[in-house]
DNA sequence: ATGGGTGCAAAGTGTTTGCAAGTAT
DNA sequence: ATACTTGCAAACACTTTGCACCCAT
């Protein structure tokens, strides 16, 4: 792997993601870096990120829409809601045995698994059901 | 919901998805429906695939990069092949319990999860091993 | 001084959409 | 006849990349 140096814009995306405890997408980073310095661009935020993924110190969260990040580093699971896209984490240990009972079944090498649970958060549930109150 | 016609081009579409049992993206079905009728257009093919995940007579495969399509039903896992993007589905049974758990000690209405396992499969795992022989 | 990093804008990938013409009902 | 569907192309959302200059090492 390449050498790789600290920038001042290495340095205040690393911090911006740090300081979330929720799940940023790459976009609202880079709007919240750009608060503070706005001469950073997409680009370097993107590719930042990126660096910060590979060396494990952000975690990528796949969830349908763009990538988010986290800076839990231990795998665990996620919620999604389905109506305004907020995602949680969730108190569920991770599942270890299934890696090993997949990777024997098919023979596949695996590295983790990623389980998102999809559904209504408490907020939309509510408002949803202020809009058809008996239907 | 609107009303919905049967046309030849979503005829088509459905046959090819559920000619699959591997997990083909949406260009894929593109391509193979272009093959039989080459008047069809990509726009076409993603407004059908969209109604026939609507309808529920197939499901989307939520993994990194492309959708992918599935003509199974019922709520399984899947596997996908970091270095080749295969797809294949799990033997493994989903578990409904998981889904109870979340609502209760989240209070979000949980509509299901999915469980992707990242890894290597058996074919890249020997050519990666042919590489790098004892590094 | 060297080569990784940056800003910029352009290009890339995957998907959605507006519109006028076509067609299932 | 009505209104859903189509083909086309343009637009869209998100991300990556080529390039010339900049700066951490």
């Amino acid at each position: 792997m390449k050498q790789q140096r600290m920038t001042k814009q290495k340095q205040l995306v690393q911090r911006i993601v740090q300081s979330h405890h929720d799940h940023p997408t790459a976009d609202q980073i880079y709007l919240e870096v750009r608060a503070i310095d706005n001469r950073i661009s997409r680009g370097t935020v993107y590719r930042n990120l990126e660096q910060l993924s590979d060396a494990g110190i952000v975690l990528q969260v796949k969830v349908p829409g763009p990538n988010r990040f986290d800076c839990r580093l231990d795998y665990h699971y996620h919620v999604i809601c389905n109506n305004c896209g907020a995602v949680f984490d969730l108190p569920l240990a991770y599942q270890d045995e299934l890696d090993k009972k997949v990777s024997k079944t098919t023979g596949f090498q695996i590295d983790r698994h990623r389980t998102i649970f999809e559904g209504l958060c408490p907020t939309c549930k509510e408002k949803q059901e202020q809009e058809t109150p008996k239907d």
